[in-house]
DNA sequence: CCTACCGATCGGTAGG
DNA sequence: CCTACCGATCGGTAGG
């Protein structure tokens, strides 16, 4: 069928999208690296995105939706504040340090890059996300866990997390879950 | 004097690219957009820096100079460990939330648009500051004021901080220098 | 510092 | 999805 193919070149394209644009910047990406990285022709791209912008957008979208997908399902098997807690670290550093293709880490900088429009339609996707943190952040401090300011220690800690990528490197001292650990424990009051 | 003179322009145009690529990004911004706002023509930019580039390694080492002069003359006065801590805070973010005029924003973000010759000199510079925290941290530390694992902790709070930008808004609950003292105390272990 | 300009490259389109 | 192309814009330069 036309229409599965169609979707899956576009998943092609958003993936080679997410690779380029974590390691270039979107702005230093081409239409015509995207298009070479599928192994089509440049003005071939716009018959699946109307515009260079709106792969961006599916990259974004895309990024949110996994993680929060992750993070949904790595806190099904979680019973204490703690396990949660921990959950919380582990998946967001598995997610941007790791495995992830790129989505993540664009998603995080190239906010700048948007059209108005399209940064008010991934604020609600990305705050979705946040929302989960403060909900286990909020379990946490009310056990004594961790500081009872949580709205700002979610800003700490997300903006913590989102800057590992700036300096951390594969195969040094941690690995991304050794990692979350550490960090986790900078902020713990008890254990 | 020609030479002051040439210095002066040349601030103004430090300046006005600090401005420009912090709202707009380096990326985004033209050599158009940085002569108009001088009031001149585009041409005679490259009469002052040799490459739009070299107008990025101008605003990030004078924002890293500014920061790291900052921090020094504010350690000046500071006695306990404790207060050598608030000011690392209260430094940080009322230059990069206040009065700064966009070089430090620029010098945390633009990385990416750096040749690797002008990074690797940058580098240099911006370790100087973290540096400063390092031993400002370590001394936190020993006073058990502070988790030990100073290394990570410093990279957990500059990230935190550096992230501020994104989603503080002035005038709104804190000041600047009272989210450094809230940020503070989410990581202090006794006062 | 201005004038006048250039080659390269950009995102995107029309027609098939 | 390709071919062929376009107008706009980019960083930068030569000559004064």
């Amino acid at each position: 069928m036309t229409t599965s193919e169609e979707k899956t070149r576009r998943a092609e394209l958003i993936a080679a999208a997410s690779r380029l644009f974590k390691e270039q910047g979107y702005e230093r990406t081409t239409v015509r690296d995207l298009a070479q990285a599928v192994g089509m022709q440049s003005g071939s791209l716009f018959y699946h995105f109307r515009t260079k912008e709106e792969m961006l957008v599916a990259v974004m979208a895309a990024g949110v939706a996994e993680l929060s997908e992750r993070l949904e399902e790595a806190l099904i098997g979680t019973k204490t504040p703690l396990d949660k807690l921990k959950t919380l670290f582990r998946v967001h550093l598995d997610t941007l340090l790791g495995d992830d293709k790129g989505a993540l880490s664009v998603l995080l900088y190239e906010w700048p890059s948007l059209s108005d429009k399209a940064r008010t339609e991934l604020i609600k996707l990305r705050d979705g996300y946040e929302r989960e943190w403060q909900r286990v952040l909020d379990e946490a401090a009310a056990a004594g866990l961790v500081h009872h300011d949580t709205r700002l220690l979610r800003k700490l800690l997300l903006g913590g997390l989102h800057w590992t990528i700036q300096w951390y490197k594969p195969g040094g001292e941690s690995t991304p879950a050794e990692l979350a650990e550490r960090l986790l424990d900078l902020v713990l009051k008890k254990k």
